[in-house]
DNA sequence: TCATTAACAGCGG
DNA sequence: CCGCTGTTAATGA
């Protein structure tokens, strides 16, 4: 068993699809988007779904209040607001442009005809939605059993193992992630995030700088996640 | 006890 | 100037 570590940052859903894609992309529009538009609201119903090719889009339930709760954040070759394509529910989040985007709009219409053409592309787009289901079971599970420094750690470990690279002083994760990202991402508030992140550099697990973390002692970063999640191996 | 909200000051790009 | 961070006080489960 490999451990949780399927990261909320998506970076790729085509896998082996590459032929797939782009059959499916023929029949699809392609829009330049800027940062900070919204691409699909919440509670929105469409009958259309879309592929990022470039660019970073973030995927959030947002409350009345203001509150959010980032369920992803992705990057180029995936797929977003997949449940358009099969049912006519309302989008449960909220897709917003981080940066500008080059986006495909492709609509259920177009996606079933060329299903009825070459089937594997279903397969495709499934492999998107479990690999997002896989990652949403880990947040639930984080959200239901872990405290608020285990939350912390495992969102770390989850972004060194996505995002990270060798340096001298350690494992550095190379985006910029502020203490409200963390909080928004770990459904903790930013005061919390900012005390763990500071025990865990007076213990000298990790060094930070403002928008970026490096992990010093990644081996004492697992230790404190302790056993007792799923899919974690045992080292016997 | 642990975490949250609100508020504010200092830092730094 | 504005966004990010560190910290405190008050409040709640």
């Amino acid at each position: 068993m490999k451990k949780s570590f399927d990261s909320p940052w998506v970076r790729d859903n085509i896998g082996d699809y590459r032929n797939e894609l782009d059959l499916l992309l023929k029949s699809a529009q392609m829009r330049a988007y800027k940062g900070g538009q919204p691409v699909y609201i919440q509670g929105e119903r469409s009958r259309t779904f879309y592929f990022l090719l470039r660019g970073k889009v973030k995927i959030s339930i947002f409350r009345e209040d203001g509150s959010e709760k980032i369920l992803a954040i992705q990057e180029g070759n995936t797929f977003f607001g997949e449940s358009a394509a099969f049912d006519d529910q309302p989008y449960f989040a909220t897709a917003t442009v981080l940066e500008p985007s080059e986006i495909y709009v492709v609509s259920r219409d177009a996606l079933s005809r060329v299903i009825r053409e070459t089937p594997s592309i279903a397969f495709m787009l499934m492999n998107a939605l479990i690999r997002k289901m896989r990652l949403l079971a880990f947040q639930v599970e984080d959200l239901s059993f872990l405290d608020a420094q285990k939350r912390v750690v495992h969102i770390l470990l989850k972004l060194v193992h996505e995002l990270g690279v060798e340096k001298e002083d350690g494992l550095h994760i190379q985006k910029r992630i502020t203490h409200d990202d963390l909080a928004r991402l770990t459904g903790l508030s930013r005061v919390t995030v900012t005390n763990v992140l500071n025990y865990l550099e007076k213990v000298n697990i990790l060094k930070k700088r403002r928008c970026s973390l490096t992990i010093t002692d990644h081996e004492r970063l697992v230790n404190l996640l302790g056993g007792g999640l799923s899919g974690e191996e045992e080292n016997l």
